[in-house]
RNA sequence: GGCCCAGUGGCUCAGUUGGUUAGAGCGCCGCCCUGUCACGGCGGAGGUCGUGAGUUCGAGUCUCAUCUGGGUCGCCA
């Protein structure tokens, strides 16, 4: 029978209670995390979001009726206690910040029973996801979860804090947008008003705080809930959060500046890291071309080499073809050390590659007698080799992995296998945070999809003054005043300066290939706001799932957001999304005409 | 949409080349126990192996399909 709280104000939170207090009187209240019944002598372990503390049962103390109550506590009853705070009798608990006192309880009331919990309630969970997410309640119970999700809340803390001290104003944008057609699919809301029409939910803020700059706000910052409607990764969930801002007059260089030091503030406050300012800078391309990642893993080197003008002249045609083709070359990495990696590990890299897109894997060792073992190396001349070595810098010991192919894939596949391989030979110091900024995107990128150039960050990116020139003629040759922030190879947040001239803009458009009449339909909104007094501005959102993934070293997103959703977007707990009553889709005039397979 | 991995009592797993009543630890239930904290001791309940079909004298074990979850490629301005 639950009992009533009547009369009992909880005085302490369970690690609250410290040594201090011994002989006071308090009362607490919490969850059955364990209990030891020695017979004439009950103990229990009662958990809150600080942890645990011993409760002593003892029918001197508690009487006949108390202590039959006592021994019929199970894990996971919420109950409260009235008690004297002791030092305890027996051993010391080293484990528990609370070991060396105990509550020695006087009466005890049961709040709520609870069934026996479908899997244990205990740090580094062993139990399958599907059945913690069923039970997210209960997961969240745990230890290390609540660890996370209450040191989330103390990272937005500490985010907003440092925003408002330097003059940023919390501003909430809307969650019934309209529908943009550029990026990833929108969730669409049917309007109930309109039949026929839909909003979307947003994918960012992003032309809401650009009309903030216009509107005269200056700094505008928002943690603000995002919507895409793509598929699920590790990293990434359909609904996720942003911390989102915008400066007004300010170039890139502002921006980086506030944000690095938004960076060194946090993880100072909340991990008590220094971050060194300031934070490394690098442009794109020599990201490209040192790492093969737009978002390098800066830990560990290994970085790539280009040979494409060691094997222009070679017989080995996978290397030749595209060492003399305008847009692919061949790079390597070298393993130090690796030469004896044995056929079987070769293999699997290879088959790894595959999975990347790559045809094939080159790979070329040094064994300590200095001859080689390769896939290749009968194709080569001697001298040939030895000036890949050198380009290369590999000694005798090394094993090297090449990939010849179009620029972008070589990149692709050597990034890959750099990380592949740093993790397998544990060159990943795991306690590093490496900051740095990649800039100077390219403006556009290529999609094979749509068969045209789709604007890389966004359409409202400014191209860098110097590249302006070539956005009527070859606009593909022009980069942008885009930057990304890079954790240990997660791109933790990216932003840009905006384009404000309206000319500027429909350029922009052109390049992506939209008429004058599209652009106006979907965005005539922002580009008539421009015509009205806009200050030069430039922004930047963080993914703050991310950030927290990686402040909490957690493996998966679903460790750092309370109520997270699967793979196929659906929620385990609630059964969303889920069929909505035939009367529902009659306001709204929608008809399913669902296809069946 | 493609590829890969997993699915055996409440939880986590084991289950030999397919062969008689499918095992273990933890948990759960009962009894005993005054200082435990992974409490201890004794006893007990509980699964037909995600689902369906097939191969076979015989399938947890092989085949196919399917469902569920995870990872990844595509996708994610």
């Amino acid at each position: 029978m639950a009992e009533s709280m009547s009369g009992f104000t909880r005085s302490y939170r369970c690690t609250e209670v410290v040594n201090a207090k011994i002989g006071e009187s308090v009362v607490l209240m919490g969850w059955v995390n364990k209990r030891r019944n020695l017979g004439s002598l009950i103990f229990v372990d009662l958990r809150d979001r600080t942890g645990l503390i011993q409760l002593l049962f003892d029918e001197n103390n508690i009487g006949e009726e108390g202590y039959a109550k006592a021994a019929s506590l199970r894990n996971e009853f919420v109950i409260a206690v009235r008690g004297l705070v002791q030092k305890r009798e027996g051993a010391v608990n080293e484990n528990l910040e609370t070991g060396e006192i105990e509550i020695k309880v006087l009466e005890l009331r049961i709040l709520s029973e609870s069934l026996t919990p479908p899997f244990p309630i205990e740090e580094d969970s062993q139990t399958r996801d599907e059945l913690r997410l069923k039970y997210r309640y209960l997961d969240l119970r745990r230890p290390d979860l609540q660890k996370n999700i209450i040191l989330r809340s103390k990272v937005a803390q500490s985010v907003r804090n440092f925003m408002s001290s330097e003059g940023f104003i919390a501003i909430e944008t809307p969650m019934l947008c309209r529908s943009t057609p550029e990026g990833a699919r929108d969730y669409l809301v049917p309007s109930r008003v309109h039949p026929g029409s839909f909003y979307a939910l947003p994918q960012s803020p992003q032309l809401f705080k650009q009309l903030l700059m216009c509107a005269g706000y200056d700094r505008y910052y928002q943690i603000a809930r995002c919507f895409r409607d793509e598929d699920l990764r590790a990293d990434r969930q359909p609904e996720f959060t942003q911390i989102d801002m915008e400066f007004s007059f300010a170039d890139a260089d502002t921006v980086m500046e506030t944000n690095e030091r938004l960076i060194a503030h946090v993880f100072k406050e909340i991990l008590d890291i220094d971050v060194e300012l300031p934070l490394q800078r690098m442009t794109w391309q020599e990201a490209m071309d040192r790492y093969g990642s737009d978002k390098p893993d800066t830990r560990f080197g290994m970085e790539l080499t280009d040979i494409t003008k060691c094997v222009k002249d070679c017989d080995f045609s996978v290397f030749s073809g595209p060492a003399n083709k305008e847009g692919s070359s061949v790079r390597g990495i070298c393993a130090k050390g690796m030469a004896s990696m044995p056929r079987k590990k070769i293999d699997a890299l290879v088959e790894f590659v595959k999975g990347i897109g790559a045809k094939g894997l080159a790979y070329l060792a040094i064994n300590e007698d200095g001859t080689y073992k390769s896939s290749f190396a009968k194709f080569m001349k001697e001298e040939e080799l030895a000036e890949i070595c050198k380009e290369m810098g590999a000694e005798k010991g090394d094993m090297m992995f090449f990939a010849s192919d179009t620029d972008k894939n070589v990149y692709a596949v050597l990034g890959a296998l750099r990380l592949e391989l740093g993790a397998q030979m544990g060159l990943i110091d795991e306690d590093k945070f490496n900051f740095l900024w990649v800039t100077e995107f390219p403006l556009l990128e290529y999609s094979e999809e749509q068969e045209r150039w789709v604007a890389m960050h966004h359409p409202f990116t400014m191209p860098l003054e110097s590249d302006i020139c070539y956005l009527d003629s070859e606009p593909w040759k022009a980069r942008a005043a885009a930057y990304d922030i890079v954790l240990n190879g997660v791109e933790l947040g990216g932003g840009s300066e905006r384009i404000y001239n309206p000319e500027i803009q429909e350029k922009m458009f052109a390049a992506l290939g939209f008429t004058q009449e599209e652009a106006y339909d979907r965005f005539g909104f922002l580009l008539d706001a421009f015509k009205y007094g806009v200050p030069p501005h430039a922004g930047l959102a963080y993914g703050f799932d991310r950030m927290m993934m990686l402040m909490t070293k957690a493996e998966s997103i679903r460790d750092v957001i309370a109520f997270p959703k699967v793979k196929d977007a659906s929620c385990l707990m609630t059964g969303a999304p889920g069929m909505v009553d035939e009367k529902q889709l009659e306001e709204l005039e929608i008809k399913l005409a669902l296809v069946e397979e």
